[in-house]
DNA sequence: GCTGCGGGTGGTACTGAGTACCGTACGCTC
DNA sequence: GAGCGTACGGTACTCAGTACCACCCGCAGC
């Protein structure tokens, strides 16, 4: 990051801190970093993005990891998976930074929609990724597009807590294979086996119970052919 | 809705079309609705708004309907999929409106960001009524988000084809109801049994294999403590 | 040295969204 | 008709964002 950047992007924060975003003027941030209104424009597009710099790089590198992908089915959970932890390391390499960036999207509505709205972006990049996975075709695509959904909430959960100081970095990484690997668990289930045309998938959760007790309830739901969840507790 | 405020709708969408939105400036829209500037900043907070005017009325409508869905476990997956059709009739009343705005928010990234931010909104109120369902607490209840997210993708998902016109209003319905169905199917096995404590909770998809060729996967993945899944078909 | 040149910079002027405020006209009730 | 609330129009202002121009500085080249 350029010398002149750095100094705006302090300057910025500082003054958001003390008296709010949006009593906060782009005159005041640049006065403040002992430059002209010109060159904050210059620097960052706009009065948002000096809190989301480099935004788009961490997209750029979450979109190359993706697209190692190839069409391996069983690359994806892993990929993804991997992909997931970039974004969160990023932030945690961030460090305080993050935490005030969030202290701030938190608190301001303007703020909290722009990051939102970035988290579609990666949804969408997921959502791509995931495809070749689901075999399905782009238009037609919900188990593409709830998968990637889901990896984008639990990480974003995840994040959340760490955010929130409810997570050291330790505890975030380890929160994020847990679950990602309860939203993968759960989602693949409707994800086609790589065989092909007809198999049977199963995914066991909450083990403990006694098998016996529940293969009367497998049996009943293996006659269907749709489809078919929740079985009752064995 | 008063008759000033439809009228400024009016005019707003015809110079929408006719001259992009950027373009089109609020003295042009309320010159055209033969009223002042000032009318239009009181019937519409900006001039985003009279995009999405009875927004808010939806969301009240919706978080009404999961309101009442109580701590009963079994009511939670009925309950959201009433809300969710709540949403998804609305669109289908509003009919070539709702495809006039999906042209507008498709193509201006001002929009797009405005109802994807919207989209949050209906996370919140799913989530919120989910938790539940699943017995989590706030701050720590990662299956009512990703349920409730799933929901929205779901919901969301059928929408966008009605909006581009793949699916008629018969179509639309069917659709989310499949949608719903597959999306709630896969994830209810993430959510505690209702029963209690210790069980298992066994979700069988894509029927017709052998159920003794899966039973050794089956052993082995009830032997793990951890949330196992995608076993490899049989 | 001075010339030409490109990048980073500051300054000025403009557009347009959004806000605050004021005066006014219309409809209602007592 | 007097009082009153509401909706409207108009003016003036702030501020983000854009366009444009003039400037300064380092750096090559003849």
């Amino acid at each position: 990051m350029p010398e002149t950047a750095a100094r705006l992007r302090e300057a910025a924060y500082a003054l958001f801190e003390q008296q709010g975003y949006a009593a906060t003027t782009v005159d005041q941030i640049a006065a403040r970093a002992g430059v002209g209104r010109s060159t904050f424009f210059r620097a960052f597009g706009s009065k948002e993005d000096v809190i989301f710099p480099d935004h788009d790089a961490l997209v750029a590198r979450v979109a190359a990891r993706l697209a190692t992908l190839g069409s391996d089915p069983g690359a994806a959970p892993i990929g993804a998976t991997e992909a997931a932890r970039i974004v969160l390391e990023h932030y945690l390499a961030e460090g305080d930074l993050a935490r005030a960036r969030y202290r701030l999207t938190a608190s301001v509505p303007t703020l909290r929609d722009r990051e939102v709205s970035s988290t579609t972006g990666y949804r969408r990049l997921f959502r791509d990724a995931l495809r070749t996975w689901t075999g399905e075709e782009p238009g037609d695509d919900l188990r593409a597009e709830v998968i990637a959904g889901s990896i984008v909430t639990a990480h974003n959960h995840v994040l959340r807590r760490w955010l929130r100081g409810d997570l050291d970095d330790a505890g975030a990484r380890a929160a994020l294979d847990r679950a990602l690997g309860l939203v993968l668990a759960s989602v693949s289930a409707a994800v086609p086996p790589p065989g092909g045309e007809d198999g049977t998938t199963v995914v066991v959760l909450r083990s403990g119970a006694s098998l016996e007790q529940v293969l009367p309830h497998l049996r009943e739901a293996l006659a269907t052919d749709r489809p078919h969840g929740g079985a009752s507790p064995a």
